[in-house]
RNA sequence: CGCGGGAUGGAGAAGUCAGGUAUCUCGUCAGGCUCAUAACCUGAAGACCGUAGGUUCAAAUCCUACUCCCGCAA
């Protein structure tokens, strides 16, 4: 069976190498061109994944935009084409290009989370469960028929980075499940039911922006949902200068009443108030410093 | 040349504009106080103020160049 592999994200890792390992291996990566990164723009970092294709001898492919390839996609007669966080819209001259099947494998309990910030989302919104989910890839974003899920448990402090490195390491057994299914049943799959779809939109880092009117555990779980990325961050006013106030978990509850935004040493502990109390703070970085533990910051207050 | 902030004992900062004895909040060590403490009191150690030049009687501070770190933006 011959088999394409389009993806850019590092939750793809793992089971692009199950394949290359296990099989059915991939005949071509397609991924998203090297992306200019760091302050002067100099650099270009390629995605991690193409460096392991490179390794094992798989072709890669990077068009700007992925139509672009769509008919040397078709001449390969590609069975199968496995799509996973790869970031552009699979178009329908490329969905043609599969014989059998296009799928992907997205990291949220469909119908729950369509669209990128599936993982902080579940976290943000304290879900107790999670998983990945394998469905056919369609016009409409994240919404086609589903052939398997597989669900983990959210631990209570767990963030969003350590979240995605658990659903990486799920998609391999998700998706051996998955192909086992369709050469089982070529026309296997359930419709989403539509009325419990919910969307969770690509982040930037304004999204970040902490909102103190809002109460603790929420706040909480905002923290832990947004690490690594792309972070939370609030502002503080110090030598008469606004400055951003990034903050990293773990954060804690903490039964000690201030007004929203207010700043507080308590105890030996940073505290910034919520609408029903505050959270204690542990690890912070203010604009044009490397992270800090949070008392240290507080001495200089 | 995309925009901006920064480098001062182990940590975080003040001092730089108006050059003149190294300051603050912590930490560390020693001692004291206390039933007790992430509390309080006393004392101590620890810094060639990012690097290299320059100006000056005198430079953390002024001038020039450089290195490194970070925020925004992509």
């Amino acid at each position: 069976m011959k088999l394409a592999f389009i993806a850019t994200g590092d939750i793809a890792q793992p089971t692009f190498r199950h394949l290359i390992t296990h099989g059915p291996r991939p005949c071509l990566l397609i991924t998203q061109p090297d992306k200019p990164v760091g302050r002067s723009h100099s650099e270009f970092l390629p995605p991690e994944i193409k460096s392991l294709a490179i390794e094992n001898g798989i072709p890669v492919w990077q068009p700007e935009r992925i139509i672009e390839i769509a008919d040397a996609l078709t001449d390969l007669h590609p069975d199968i084409i496995v799509v996973m966080a790869y970031g552009q819209i699979i178009g329908k001259d490329v969905r043609k290009a599969a014989k059998k099947a296009i799928i992907n494998l997205h990291a949220s309990l469909l119908p729950k989370y369509r669209g990128a910030s599936c993982i902080q989302s579940a976290i943000a919104n304290g879900d107790t469960e999670t998983g990945i989910t394998i469905m056919r890839v369609i016009r409409e974003l994240d919404a086609g028929d589903i052939i398997s899920a597989k669900r983990i448990p959210i631990g209570k402090t767990e963030t969003a980075g350590e979240l995605h490195d658990r659903l990486a390491n799920l998609g391999p057994a998700a998706l051996d499940e998955a192909l086992k299914i369709l050469a089982a049943n070529p026309k296997a799959g359930t419709p989403q039911n539509e009325a419990e779809v919910t969307y969770a939109p690509k982040l930037l880092r304004e999204n970040g922006r902490l909102d103190f009117t809002k109460p603790a555990a929420e706040i909480e779980r905002f923290i832990r949902a947004y690490h690594p990325w792309p972070g939370t961050f609030t502002e503080v006013f110090v030598k008469g200068k606004t400055k951003r106030l990034k903050i990293f978990p773990p954060v804690e509850i903490a039964h000690y009443l201030i007004g929203p935004s207010e700043l507080a040493v308590h105890e030996g502990q940073l505290l910034i108030g919520c609408s029903d109390g505050a959270i204690a703070l542990s690890q912070v970085q203010p604009e044009g410093s490397k992270p800090m533990p949070a008392t240290a910051f507080a001495n200089s207050l």
